[in-house]
DNA sequence: GCGTGTCGATCGATCGATCGATCGGAACTG
DNA sequence: CAGTTCCGATCGATCGATCGATCGACACGC
């Protein structure tokens, strides 16, 4: 028999990222789960725990693999190729786990929220800094970094609504256009060099073995 | 006094974009209307019923700003310019019916979704069809136009995440950066011409006006 | 080896509160 | 008076959460 605080956690992503934190009761969770509503409490402390307990976890993955995506001996450019692929991949392999983190923000009471955030920003920090140095290199030419981010963040935050591997992309091809489509925005002009290419294979090997 | 069906869908707007469908009870919309719980049947049906109306309306209004935007008169680049800075300016002047657009679909019955899922997938048609003639005349080179459509939207519906009025950016700024961005993307490299900028401005004041 | 006590895990039953929805009738309007 | 608008009262259902009770596993004293 599966770890029960495992199930309860898998069965609580499943659900709340097709209907919503408030879409789903406890009862269903605890069907889901395959446990009594009883003994959800026994592990999740209450609902909401458990919510920012799933939002906390994904973003702690996310920011850990980030910070080993920039770290500073790298190219600009691989930097921010790095980040993009981490993001898109993550979104595209864990889509119903990203979709509440992401999408489930409101839900969280302010005493949880701040801590939250807080992750959020320090990730989003790094996709700053990738950007600031870019322009400072010269590489990247935004009108707007500040705008720039928000609008990378948030193309690549879509894989999580749209994705599925039953389409005709694979991952790898989806990784490298949202490359290629980040990069271009930038003011990037040259294509995808083979090590950005080589990356993205290692990179989609540690989402499935991860 | 306020018309009260007005004053009922501004509050369910409000409290749905702020907490979501299923995270605001009809006690709470009535007290944000004015009115008791009782009157909310009297003209909005069901509570999903109100919700679908809210999101037919807001995808007609923009279906209908879109076909006018992408006469075939235009050029391609014009077309997709005005496709875009129309998306951005509605969802940076009416972010929360935007959000509930957005991000409600899945509080929907499949009787209801039916319908809404159809007028999105008209509105995105437009796009598709503005970045394929893009590519058919060699202005747009984007690796995979699907994708590129699909970050696109992303993208812009992304404003109604983070724009507020309070920030530094004007909404001319704000729409213009989001077309330079979209058209980097699609591959073109030439800045935006002052005819994109004067339609920005009248697009502006159409959004204020209607 | 055997009784005894403690522990985490789990359950059915149930709590008060709130949910979406409905009713008959009061209040207003023309 | 007729029609529309609105509300207080209330429905059954479900909400998140808690209760006391039970179960097997394990440790301890004798």
């Amino acid at each position: 028999m599966a770890d029960t605080e495992a199930r309860i956690r898998a069965a609580a992503i499943r659900l709340w990222a097709e209907r919503g934190f408030h879409g789903s009761g406890i009862r269903e969770l605890a069907e889901a789960a395959g446990v009594s509503s009883a003994t959800l409490y026994h592990y999740m402390g209450t609902k909401e725990d458990l919510l920012a307990a799933i939002m906390r976890d994904g973003l702690l993955r996310l920011l850990e693999l980030a910070r080993a995506a920039v770290k500073p001996a790298q190219g600009t450019e691989e930097r921010l190729s790095a980040l993009v692929q981490l993001h898109v991949l993550t979104h595209a392999v864990r889509p119903e786990q990203t979709r509440v983190v992401d999408w489930e923000m409101r839900s969280l009471s302010t005493e949880h929220a701040a801590e939250i955030v807080a992750l959020r920003d320090e990730y989003e920090l790094l996709w700053q800094e990738a950007i600031d140095e870019g322009c400072r290199s010269g590489l990247f030419r935004p009108a707007h970094p500040r705008v720039a981010r928000l609008a990378l963040l948030e193309m690549c935050n879509g894989v999580a609504h749209w994705y599925t591997p039953d389409g005709p992309l694979t991952l790898e091809e989806l990784a490298l256009r949202h490359t290629e489509m980040a990069l271009a925005l930038l003011g990037v002009a040259v294509p995808v060099g083979v090590d950005v290419v080589r990356r993205c294979r290692d990179l989609i090997t540690l989402m499935w073995t991860d």
